[in-house]
DNA sequence: TCCCTATAGTGAATCGTTTCATTGACCGTA
DNA sequence: TACGGTCAATGAAACGATTCACTATAGGGA
């Protein structure tokens, strides 16, 4: 049934290792040989087996990525940079999620590890450092995204959420807002917790201004919605919230619509993160704070390249975020 | 450095079939051996390489997923829907995406070819029926997903389509609209099309009702933000908008809406298909066209197992859309 | 005591590709 | 004629896990 190389050698009248060779481009192989190969191979459908490839080489022609979520489209449009800049190199990207789930992202990792990724770019749920550690040392190059690299020294592509987290404040704060809400988690996650603390020392910079949390389980839609209901039966309402990513903040969005007893911006401004397309669309269009998510893909695989092919330059880079006004923070 | 079977054999001083057997829960090892190599493992660190796995087994524990376009939220809750029941069955799922190009399709089909994937899913752009059936020829079952299957015989899940462009300009037309558009593309796109076969037998059983139809490149949220640049500047404006999916349906209305000059929906109802959940967060929050997404994947999965397993047993299965209304096409 | 069986473990062969040292053919030059 | 130098092509070895026919040992029954 499966066609191999033996198999085209003996139809082309040629030995293995010439077949190999029209294969590879590599040597020189008399053009009417070659022909002669690669019309058999076309006669017999052959197809090279990949495993075999790889088992010889040592390693596969893929990189893995894994991220929190491919249901955000940050995520997604962060894929599709890297993607792109793979490609360029002959490289696939193998996609794909932990649902900031501690196990699956464990799970994930031992399946690179077995398939012998050429490198991985990963958004970290918990503290998998000494784990990743442990791949590094077994070869596998590592570029943390979105994410901040600590002392220890991965290389690591990301936006400066507490500048961030600022700039969402500072720009509920110059409303006229004072009451803000933070609704974001786990806050485990260092985007979430960097962004709380940006967000807490605009706060702190300006007098009668306080910011509450809403801590939820996950960057989800429903999570949003959710917390449009505690939010709306709350007793003390904040007049302005700053959802840790735009998905949340569409969630909230709409919950806080569907229950139709909260004007936004009016009553409760919203600002979101990420910038998704998908926040410039929404019920009022949100507020949110920008990053350069192909960018960031595109640079994270850019890292990556660097560190397989050079040896042990790392890199931290750190993109600045920045804000982006719409309708659902206008001021009253 | 690569830590190999045999090295685990050589520290636990047995054979490396035993280390295998261990591995592979197989056979009887005695429990006392079983602990020595399980140690061994753990102290050399010691993971299985899956090319050698797979080249000895003759094919992957993968599945491929080629889709579209992952950004679009409507695929990765499909995909979603699909690792889930992959992962109860120990396969992961490769997923990909042909940005609707007839060549990156093309090449992930050769991609995975020579990774043996033990089956696939694919949204098909163009018409590859002659390059699926020779990938079946050499054993890898097919399903087509969201995509009905022609007589000759693949097993296909998806949704009426013609029935679901027949719901939205049924609806759009009992609202009272008359001069509707359809914006969606290529033309070539089976979904596009027989969403628009639909909603043209719907107007013609309505006196003085017309569809014209504005085709896009993509469907993507800039083709739309495009196509209500060009509805704008129209002579005849439309008084409806049935857009091929959500996607672009939010486009226009962003573009709609940043252009200032038509309210939705009172100058101009909107229907979308897909029902993702940014619909339902919209500017104004969108009718659409609901498809079970995540079954979708789930049961793609589902009939690939039972050709996996079972043989031949080729079946198609349509689900049926429903109509979700909502602010978009509120009646004047 | 001898044979039989069940149990535990062995290790060579295999999957398909790539690599690389080697062979063979041919040409021009000394 | 012999020699060195290219250029083409060869084919055995290697990658690492799994399989399976086989061996060795121990225990039980007659």
């Amino acid at each position: 049934m499966a066609v191999s190389v033996r198999d085209v050698a003996l139809r082309a009248g040629v030995s293995v290792g010439t077949v190999s060779n029209v294969l590879n481009r590599r040597a020189t192989v008399a053009p009417a040989t070659a022909e002669r190969v690669l019309a058999a191979i076309e006669e017999l459908g052959f197809v090279r087996n990949d495993a075999a490839r790889q088992l010889r080489a040592g390693s596969s022609r893929s990189i893995g990525l894994l991220v929190l979520d491919v249901r955000n489209p940050f995520f997604t449009d962060v894929a599709r940079g890297a993607e792109e800049r793979a490609q360029e190199e002959g490289l696939s990207v193998l996609l794909a999620d932990s649902g900031e789930m501690l196990e699956r992202e464990s799970q994930h990792l031992d399946l690179f590890e077995e398939q012998r990724v050429r490198g991985l770019l990963i958004t970290p749920v918990g503290d998998v450092a000494a784990r990743l550690e442990r791949l590094r040392e077994r070869g596998i190059p590592i570029v943390l995204v979105d994410r901040m690299a600590g002392a220890g020294g991965f290389s690591s592509v990301s936006v400066d959420d507490v500048a961030g987290g600022r700039l969402a404040a500072e720009h509920l704060l110059a409303a006229g807002r004072r009451r803000l809400l933070f609704v974001g988690g786990p806050l485990s996650l260092a985007q979430v917790a960097d962004r709380l603390e940006g967000a807490r020392a605009a706060v702190a910079a300006v007098p009668h201004a306080r910011i509450d949390v809403l801590e939820i389980p996950s960057l989800t839609m429903a999570s949003g919605v959710a917390a449009a209901r505690r939010i709306l039966g709350a007793d003390a309402r904040p007049d302005a919230v700053f959802a840790a990513n735009d998905v949340v903040a569409l969630g909230i969005q709409q919950g806080v619509g569907m229950l139709g007893a909260l004007k936004v911006p009016d009553d409760l401004a919203i600002v979101g993160y990420d910038d998704i397309d998908f926040a410039a669309a929404a019920a009022v269009p949100i507020s949110s704070v920008r990053q350069p998510r192909e960018l960031i893909g595109r640079t994270a695989v850019e890292l990556l390249l660097a560190e397989i092919e050079g040896g042990h330059e790392r890199q931290q880079i750190v993109f600045q975020p920045e804000m982006v006004v719409r309708e659902s923070t206008r001021t009253r």
